[in-house]
DNA sequence: TTACTATCGTTTCAATGCTAACGATTATGA
DNA sequence: TCATAATCGTTAGCATTGAAACGATAGTAA
């Protein structure tokens, strides 16, 4: 939070400036418009030239690595409800990159595999993404990415992220 | 061939296990991961309450700290497209949470103003949120916090998010 | 003044995203 | 066995999101 908002939300709120935790303030806004830069920044310059959001992409990635995945694990994998998981997959089943597969011994249960069109686009999509993450955090010392990444975690696994 | 062309052509085409920035990828990877459970958990136990996303609510706190902004300024601030903020002041405005108001001297410009009612919503609900921004990063000491703010400044500034 | 250019916000259209409801399938327990 | 509960993915309905096209307005130059 910048000093000059300080005042006005002493003046508006109810909760006085000293109850606020301006480190939790100051770390939120900074994670989340980082977050948001780095989403925007990829999709622009890297997956915009295959159509594909940050969520797409994820999803693909999954699937490049794990050949095959339940809706309800790629969900979790990527943050979203199961009902995204089901709209973007028909979307990427339309342009071919991946389909459905009912499993034999739970028919509850689908799965979502990665087609050789979808294989292809991931071996040359994810070099220039990774190429991507390379340059965002580029200002960041290795010590520095390897501390920042351990804080994260603990974040992460704080709150069951 | 010049070096760099020898690079791009090693990245592009084969990229192999070797040439990938490990460090790289766990930032980038839990950094988007602890941003979207962050949003999750704020819109699933704050903002839910009112209907809010999290984008309608950074519109509705820029609202609340600087009384009026222009649609190109709620836009940069929440990282988000010009088309967004005028579907989610169309939105807001449904609920009379705000309203528009074309700029005088030039009138090209639409400036978004807060409601009472939507002053009244933002003094409800910001503890509420402020209380969430504390519990995420609750795990972290205020050295860790002002440590990864620094981070995460770095980076955001060094790619101008 | 009159063109031309730039800027701004909206609209259009398709995709993403969530909640809730739903149908199908499997597990459980009396 | 059979009724009930639990789990899974999809669907319906609506809000969010962005790229591109668009109209309106302002700035600029001849």
């Amino acid at each position: 939070m910048l000093p000059e908002e300080k005042d006005t939300i002493n003046q508006l709120t109810k909760a006085p400036i000293e109850s606020l935790n301006l480190h939790s303030i100051t770390v939120v806004t900074n994670l989340y418009r980082a977050a948001q830069g780095l989403r925007n920044k990829m999709e622009r310059e890297v997956l915009a030239k295959h159509g594909l959001s940050w969520t797409s992409f994820s999803i693909l990635y999954d699937l490049w690595i794990w050949e095959s995945v339940e809706t309800k694990k790629l969900a979790l994998s990527a943050g979203v409800s199961k009902a995204t998981i089901s709209n973007i997959t028909n979307t990427l089943e339309r342009k071919e990159l991946c389909y459905r597969k009912v499993d034999n011994r739970d028919r509850r249960i689908t799965c979502v595999v990665l087609t050789d069109k979808g294989r292809k686009v991931m071996e040359e999509l994810y070099p220039r993404f990774h190429e991507g993450e390379v340059e965002v955090v580029s200002s960041l010392s290795v010590e520095e990415q390897t501390l920042i990444s351990n804080l994260l975690r603990r974040v992460i696994r704080e709150n069951d992220f």
